[in-house]
DNA sequence: CCGCCTCGAGTTCT
DNA sequence: CTCGAGGCGG
């Protein structure tokens, strides 16, 4: 990126920026979520680094955010309400250190920290005369805020007379909050009533204070967590910020309960790194931990610079979502030719970790997303793990973008691609095929499918390539002859990988007819419709005479439609095909009869499983509710009759409770199992 | 013919 | 996990 690019980049993102923010705080739109500000500012901010002769001491970034609404009466904080330095790794918490050290020179023997959790909610002051609370107030851009005394009084934990003995004086800091599980109760009101659903807990309890009606505000449920002293008249000599938060507990305000003085760095990570595990599970919002020197005379000498203390730092949590920009869509080539797009985009840090690209899955869904090379785009990981683009950020476009085109060649063979009929319509597939049968692609993916189904885990994409290059196989069928001269003559492979790869080709030759059927990748007939025609004609013989001849007992079969049945007996009365099938017998396949379902006490049920089990992989407990009659799917719906929920437990598990279908823990299902 | 379920295929990172 | 498409019942 050049100057000038960089310094149009900056315009573009200081008024997205500043869009955002008053769609956020004044206007209190719920969509907008912070995790897109905050990735906009992160990139803001590393640009004017790089480029400081850009830097603009009015511009958005150096104000803090907030500006007071006009209908609440506006109130002047006695001391400044700061904001906190964010810190995202270890790394950058150590430079933290590093620089209070610097500034404390021989004092910093004394330096231990202090850790709280970092509510997400809307910071307030509350301010008490004589034991009694009389006014508080939201943050607002940190001098001034507006009055939501009336709110704030229909909040419990907040106590509106303090516990004896208690200061003439006193004002607190803290953070009202809403509960996850008021916020979603609510926003199962909202969707009946057709109003806008809140994004996060955090919008959520700025909206309810932000009511002019206090009855609103009540029906909200909020809560109030106290983290600071900011004024107090009382003589109490406290020391440390940890005395604060005990002073606070004593004079009736809630705390967070998690929080601890810790000796070092390594003791803050810890803590950091304990309450990453139940932050899932945390009945709050929250966005990270509050890291403070808690010497409050160290805090002092530290000091504040702009509008953030030095002694306190904010170790945020990784983001769900992320901005980056697109950099190049890439054309993939599938096994059954299809071509997928894919966005390759800047390496961007989102939910724990680094993400380079994501499938655009087709052209239809570029073109929902309105996508081009060159945009950014706001990326999430489903699931937690598949990295997805969720939204383009149209208005930061400079014009310079390009409309993805989907190639009219195949981009690894260079034959015609093509849409394809789909079976007994009119339409057209959405996806564009390569219709080369020869494609180098398409074998390649054919040999990776291959690999898998018959479990051959030497073999991986890498090591496939390299044997196809170097001639040793040209088919699957050839793997099974493969020898281990052959691998050993070949750079980068010792005798012992050579020994490994043989050895384990050698036990894979036993194969069930199901998972070899699988394994032929015949149009449409995946791991389980594999196993449907396996479950029903027990040997390869019998299908293949059914295909050649009565194709109506293939059509027979539950779950088997015309367009199964048409690829299925296309496929067997292939030349081509038979010979491949008779080649693997010769190289020593042996597919093994397949007993007919057997009915157990498993019989018609649909059994998910997901997250981790401890007791046995995922593979065996399929493999088991196979035995007994079960079968095992893919996506929960109320047909489901079990979702077996082991560690760590993904989506699934919550689509389960909200269709009321049983989840087993893993003990539960061990028991069912024996 | 439509709407629900499934299945198939392609996909990411540690 | 997600999207498209096949199977099937209403």
């Amino acid at each position: 990126m050049n100057e000038t690019e960089a310094f149009n980049r900056i315009k573009k993102l200081r008024s997205e920026i500043a869009r955002l923010r008053k769609a956020y705080h004044v206007e209190n739109a719920p969509n907008v979520t912070d995790e897109v500000y905050d990735s906009l500012t992160r990139e803001l901010k590393e640009l004017l680094k790089k480029y400081p002769k850009f830097e603009d001491k009015n511009a958005g970034e150096n104000r803090v955010a907030g500006k007071p609404l006009d209908k609440f009466v506006k109130v002047k904080h006695q001391t400044r309400m700061l904001s906190l330095n964010d810190v995202f790794n270890e790394e950058e918490l150590a430079d933290w250190e590093k620089r209070i050290n610097k500034l404390l020179g021989n004092q910093s023997s004394r330096l231990n920290y202090f850790c709280e959790v970092k509510f997400d909610g809307l910071a307030v002051s509350l301010i008490y005369e004589k034991g009694k609370f009389v006014r508080g107030a939201t943050r607002g851009d940190g001098f001034i805020g507006e009055d939501i005394t009336q709110n704030l009084k229909t909040i419990n934990s907040i106590p509106l007379v303090l516990n004896f003995p208690y200061p003439e004086y006193l004002e607190v800091r803290g953070e009202a909050v809403m509960s996850k599980k008021t916020l979603e109760k609510l926003n199962l009101l909202n969707t009946k009533e057709g109003k806008i659903l809140f994004a996060n807990t955090r919008n959520a309890a700025a909206g309810s204070l932000r009511q002019l009606d206090p009855k609103l505000s009540a029906e909200r449920k909020l809560d109030f967590f106290a983290y600071d002293i900011a004024e107090n008249s009382s003589d109490k000599d406290l020391l440390r910020h940890s005395e604060k938060h005990k002073y606070l507990k004593s004079l009736g305000f809630p705390v967070d309960a998690h929080d601890a003085v810790c000796k070092n760095l390594k003791e803050v990570l810890g803590f950091v790194k304990k309450f990453e595990k139940i932050r899932p599970n945390f009945p709050y919002g929250t966005d990270g931990v509050v890291v403070s020197v808690d010497d409050l005379g160290l805090q002092d000498i530290l000091g504040v610079v702009g509008k953030a203390p030095r002694y306190m730092a904010a170790f945020k949590y990784p983001a769900e979502k992320a901005t980056t920009v697109v950099k190049d869509v890439k054309i993939n080539v599938g096994r059954t030719g299809v071509l997928t797009p894919l966005a390759i985009f800047e390496p961007t840090l989102v939910a724990g970790s680094t993400v380079s690209k994501a499938t655009l899955h087709n052209m239809d869904q570029i073109e929902r997303l309105d996508l081009r090379i060159g945009d950014t785009v706001v990326i999430e990981k489903a699931g937690d793990v598949i990295p997805k683009v969720v939204e383009v950020l149209t208005r930061l476009r400079t014009g310079k973008e390009k409309k993805v085109k989907m190639p009219e060649d195949c981009p690894v063979c260079g034959s015609r691609v093509e849409k394809q009929k789909i079976a007994e319509k009119k339409e057209e597939s959405v996806a564009y095929y390569c219709m080369n049968p020869k494609c180098a692609a398409k074998n390649e993916r054919y040999l990776e499918h291959f690999v898998a189904a018959f479990e051959i885990y030497e073999l991986g994409p890498k090591i496939l390539r390299r044997f196809k290059d170097e001639g040793l196989i040209t088919d699957a069928a050839d793997i099974f002859a493969l020898e281990k001269n052959d691998i050993e003559n070949l750079e980068r492979f010792g005798e012992k990988s050579a020994e490994n790869i043989v050895a384990e080709i050698k036990n894979k030759k036993h194969i069930s007819l199901g998972k070899f059927l699988w394994a032929l990748g015949i149009l449409h007939v995946g791991e389980e419709t594999a196993r449907d025609l396996a479950m029903h004609f027990g040997t390869l013989e019998k299908l293949i005479s059914a295909a050649q001849g009565n194709i109506s007992e293939i059509d027979s079969i539950e779950n088997i439609g015309p367009a199964v049945l048409k690829s299925v007996s296309t496929f067997f009365n292939d030349k081509n095909n038979l010979k491949f099938i008779e080649k693997l017998k010769k190289n020593g396949v042996i597919v093994e009869k397949t007993e007919k379902r057997k009915a157990g006490k498993f019989t018609g049920l649909n059994f998910i499983l997901t997250g981790t089990l401890s007791a046995m992989s995922r593979e065996i407990a399929k493999e088991k509710i196979l035995a007994l009659g079960g079968k095992v799917v893919s996506s929960v719906s109320k047909n489901t009759s079990y979702v077996v929920a082991g560690e760590e437990s993904g989506s699934k598990l919550t689509t389960a409770q909200k269709l009321g279908v049983k989840v087993l823990t893993e003990k539960e299902f061990l028991n069912l199992l024996s």
